[in-house]
DNA sequence: TTACTCTTCTACGAGACGTAGAAGAGTCGA
DNA sequence: TCGACTCTTCTACGTCTCGTAGAAGAGTAA
């Protein structure tokens, strides 16, 4: 659903209808919608607090309120959040993500990344 | 609705049910359930590949497939490999966690072993 | 066979979603 | 000011998932 959303940019809901037939890698449409469709899912993710619009311009203009990254990254606190333990589901968390993530994560921790032949 | 499945361990529906009326932590139950609703629950849980029961004892058990760890890592992990950009989220991810828990992947990183050929 | 316990089938209301038509509000040129 | 046209809001419908559970069928022990 959202998955549309995160082109970001301020824009009016036209361009946004639009921008679903352009084929921007996984955004890409079949069949176009109504423009009335997209009004009405920017108004629930709006409601949801997912998506601010201006409404002082006409053509309002909506924007996502987070990144895709920091919208994932929330969600995935949310998961976390609701572990009983949340340092035994970390742990198996990171124990599948790929070596290149996991030396990315060494950098981002300040640990050093372990060289690997 | 499967917090009340964490319990762990191969159980039959009745026990189960009757476990969800003792207070064992958030999983405290005001109004009992019917047993037929909680094979409902299981059932559609066993469709969704969360639950296994065992059919050759009468009284089937039930068991979790995974352990709330588990499943909760997998969740975690399914939500990250929505993101197009995984690094940036990841980034963004660990940039919210507590101390501690950073702490605590340190030190997982630094003593896992990166055999992962 | 009977009585009793479990499981499966079926169902209903609530709420989220995808989709969109109808009607109302704003805007701008003539 | 008055259309003509563009946007937005309201309302709605079908489909799903979920929580909940009754009715009826299958198994089992005596």
């Amino acid at each position: 659903m959202d998955v549309l959303w995160d082109t970001e940019e301020p824009l009016p809901a036209n361009d946004l209808r639009d921008r679903l037939l352009t084929p921007t890698a996984a955004t890409a449409r079949h069949k176009p919608l109504a423009t009335t469709t997209v009004l009405t899912v920017l108004s629930r993710l709006e409601a949801k607090g997912f998506v601010t619009r201006d409404r002082d311009i006409r053509p309002h203009r909506y924007r996502a309120v987070a990144t895709r990254a920091e919208h994932t990254a929330e969600l995935m606190h949310e998961v976390l959040g609701s572990a009983p333990d949340r340092q035994a589901a970390l742990a198996r968390f990171i124990g599948d993500v790929t070596p290149q993530e996991a030396d990315a994560l060494r950098v981002l921790l300040g640990t050093a990344p372990l060289v690997r032949e």
